[in-house]
DNA sequence: TCGCGTTCGTTAGAAGTTATAACTCGACGG
DNA sequence: CCGTCGAGTTATAACTTCTAACGAACGCGA
């Protein structure tokens, strides 16, 4: 984003050769998924050989933390510009997302998939995520509110810290975090390919889960 | 299914070794994830050297293959035995669903979650996948209609192929197809962790998801 | 312009992994 | 009783991540 130049040639230059390892990273995962990644065949491909990789990531690890922080990133302004385009509602946000997810299906299982037992993502990760959870907050807070307040609703009241802040009343919240796991549910499984071979199109699906989250109860706009 | 006794001792050898290999592999799975399994590991626990499994299963991928089939066969009969209780609804479904989940999250992950790229499921495994959907099916089809038709239903009707012959409206194969991704939405999320620190209770939002979907619109018993 | 130090990339090697090949030995069945 | 079949062995190849030690080149400061 910023500090796109670097003092010195050789800081330069390692910038570079970061970026580079990243992107055959991400051809790799695109192709052959997350664990198949292979530190040594990226650098043959860069031409260099095996252990000078550990000169730019300490290790595995590290560059999968790396790429999974740069897929958040990407997520978080993918979302945030389409939030931020003239007439953006709900329904631009999910069609972004849904997009984003098309693009790189391996990206998105990167960030929402089977989880590595022992990990925890670093602080900063986490942060990126709540600047998404807050783009898609902002979202539902401009739309009139429907339904009745059901119990949980009153659980999220006690329980908004996630929200950070945020003004929205608790249905909002229910209904952004709805927005979240639904779309989460029909589309994680719709990459994972569990629906080939049922016949429907997902995109239909996908576009009918989002109109009951937008106006279940048939309150316009 | 049948066979159980096998005839001759070696095969019963044989058969128990196998299911050894695999109580193994479960625990290996569950500590640290499928992708952590080392058919090494395993063999030692069984006191013998590498190789020998190879007696056994043709390599770490028929090993895998057999442990989803399990998983499904796991979870096929938990919803089937779930339902046949007297009683039973589609909330009994889902909270059999949901304690069959977080009983192994690993297990639950093997199934729903990150796809390997080129994989792709023998047809016994997407029969048993079939039957899972049948068993959501028949609970919904108890169920009375609730809602309008929507856009989705129609489209529904003309592809109701996956449904194999039950004789539900598609506003019914709508709300089971619904009670999956919702449900697999709001678990995948927990089970990977990304409701920690968020506060609310998964529990109880799970539950706010079922009753979303088993009445809406408010029509009761 | 020249040296010197930082950093890059190399090869070598350890400790893993999956998987195959070849061999030994024991047990079961005719 | 003896032959055959199969289980488990070791040896090996081809991978993987990652550490250690070495050489060379690059660039910064004098």
């Amino acid at each position: 984003m910023v500090n796109q130049e670097a003092k010195t040639p050789r800081e330069r230059y390692r910038a570079q050769v970061r970026t580079e390892i990243k992107e055959r990273a991400w051809e790799q995962i695109a192709t052959a998924g997350a664990s198949a990644l292979s530190l040594n065949a990226i650098a043959k491909q860069l031409g260099m050989s095996g252990p000078a990789l550990y000169r730019y990531y300490a290790g595995r690890d590290e560059l999968i933390t790396e790429l999974v922080r740069d897929a958040y990133r990407s997520l978080a302004d993918t979302l945030r510009a389409a939030s931020s385009r003239p007439g953006a509602d709900v329904s631009t946000l999910a069609s972004a997302l849904r997009t984003w997810a098309l693009e790189d299906p391996q990206r998105y299982f990167l960030i929402f998939g089977t989880p590595v037992p022992g990990y925890h993502a670093p602080d900063d990760i986490t942060a990126i995520a709540s600047e998404v959870m807050a783009t898609i907050l902002d979202a539902f807070a401009e739309l009139p509110p429907n339904g009745t307040a059901t119990a949980f609703d009153a659980h999220l009241e006690e329980h908004r810290d996630w929200a950070d802040g945020h003004p929205a009343p608790a249905a909002t919240l229910h209904r952004a975090l709805a927005f979240w796991t639904r779309l989460h549910g029909a589309l994680s499984l719709e990459l994972a390919g569990h629906f080939t071979g049922m016949g429907f199109d997902p995109a239909r699906f996908y576009a009918a889960e989002l109109d009951e989250l937008t106006g279940p109860k048939g309150d316009g706009m």
